[in-house]
DNA sequence: CGTCATATGTTGCTTAAACGACAAACGATG
DNA sequence: CATCGTTTGTCGTTTAAGCAACATATGACG
């Protein structure tokens, strides 16, 4: 029943048993209740399956441990918030480029920095777990756009582009929140600054 | 699957397989959340099963329609609402018998006259059936409690003084919310209005 | 009236979740 | 160091939930 994470996507696309779906579900809730009220270390996969009302056997089906849910949390989240907002087609163009990152943004800020000085320091742990998760998101998004791109546009290695793209998008935007601005600049201006840089590339600076 | 009323009792002190329960609830949530949309009789079984991620043959392994779902509902908030109340031991006692009429008129005060003549009259319709159950509660925990009285105090027609105890006290706290008063009486005074006229009986007062 | 669509129950087979038990790793405590 | 309690993974068996298909109602519409 364990998945890999590619026979997972796989599996996303195929109908799915919903008990799985729902099982999941639960398992998501009941993490992320538990966040609220204490950290993630002393979080203990019993924990999680009690308060989700599901053996502890079937959470070691869906996920090797906790960490692996936080990072399915992590990327199913993010991808529901950018299909939200990409109504039409995906796909490699600019427009689609600033909703990633603006989505990347909206969801860095969104979590990021939420018990900063008040919790104890390794409280953020689960906040920097969670958040790297969000690279590894943009870059498989942007390298499914760049291999669906049509032939006569077709580029040499795809994945060092993705991965250059998904870094500066994703390290943009964590520096972002993560140095505890006084005022925090919004995602559409982060997208902004960010993007001609990432499209002209610092080539010209260059002496 | 099916299980009857007694034998759901039964059931409910033995150990349960935890997806039963968790079923139940899903299948509670889901029709609360419907009632807050539509009317009663506007959703369908298949509606409900939907809405709590259940396929629609679970939902008839568990209840023979709506409306044994709604009985089962009623049924169950009122004992843990009431169970809330009462702490130390249950039993057929005055202070307990108070606390009983109290927890139902707090009950039946809670959801009764929720969309009274805001809504059309027939989505008052559920909240007359919701409520009639509330007495079968009251009539089978009296009998029980009566029934467990000591040996030295037992009494004749346990049935008959359950169905009068139960009728006076669902009934009183039923009429008090049905006709929308202007100002609604408290629980507490309602029961106390209720408890010596139950206690002492009419019959000083007939000619 | 017929018929078309939808809701209701029911059934046999498949699949995922529950359970208990197990060995192993870990941390605290004497 | 040894020991105890706890958490972690894993496995075989049992049981509840999913599913598709079916035979009925029920009800609206031409």
């Amino acid at each position: 029943m364990l998945q890999t994470e590619v026979q997972d996507v796989i599996q996303a696309e195929a109908k799915r048993d919903p008990r799985i779906t729902r099982t999941r579900r639960l398992l998501q809730n009941a993490l992320t209740e538990l966040l609220s009220e204490k950290n993630f270390p002393d979080i203990t996969v019993g924990d999680i399956a009690d308060r989700a009302t599901v053996n502890r056997a079937t959470f070691y089906a869906h996920f090797e441990d906790k960490y692996a849910l936080l990072k399915y949390m992590a990327q199913e989240r993010f991808e529901s918030a950018l299909s939200a907002k990409i109504e039409r087609a995906p796909g490699f163009t600019l427009a689609n480029l600033r909703l990633l990152a603006v989505t990347a943004y909206e969801f860095l800020g969104g979590f990021m920095g939420h018990c900063a000085p008040s919790g104890p320091p390794s409280s953020n742990d689960h906040e920097a777990i969670f958040a790297m998760h969000i690279q590894t998101c943009i870059y498989e998004i942007v390298l499914a756009w760049i291999r669906a791109l049509p032939p006569h546009k077709r580029v040499e290695s795809p994945e060092v582009i993705a991965k250059v793209t998904s870094w500066v998008i994703f390290g943009f935007g964590f520096q972002a929140n993560e140095t505890r601005q006084p005022k925090r600049l919004p995602p559409e201006t982060l997208a902004d600054q960010m993007l001609p840089v990432l499209t002209a590339g610092i080539g010209a600076l260059l002496a």
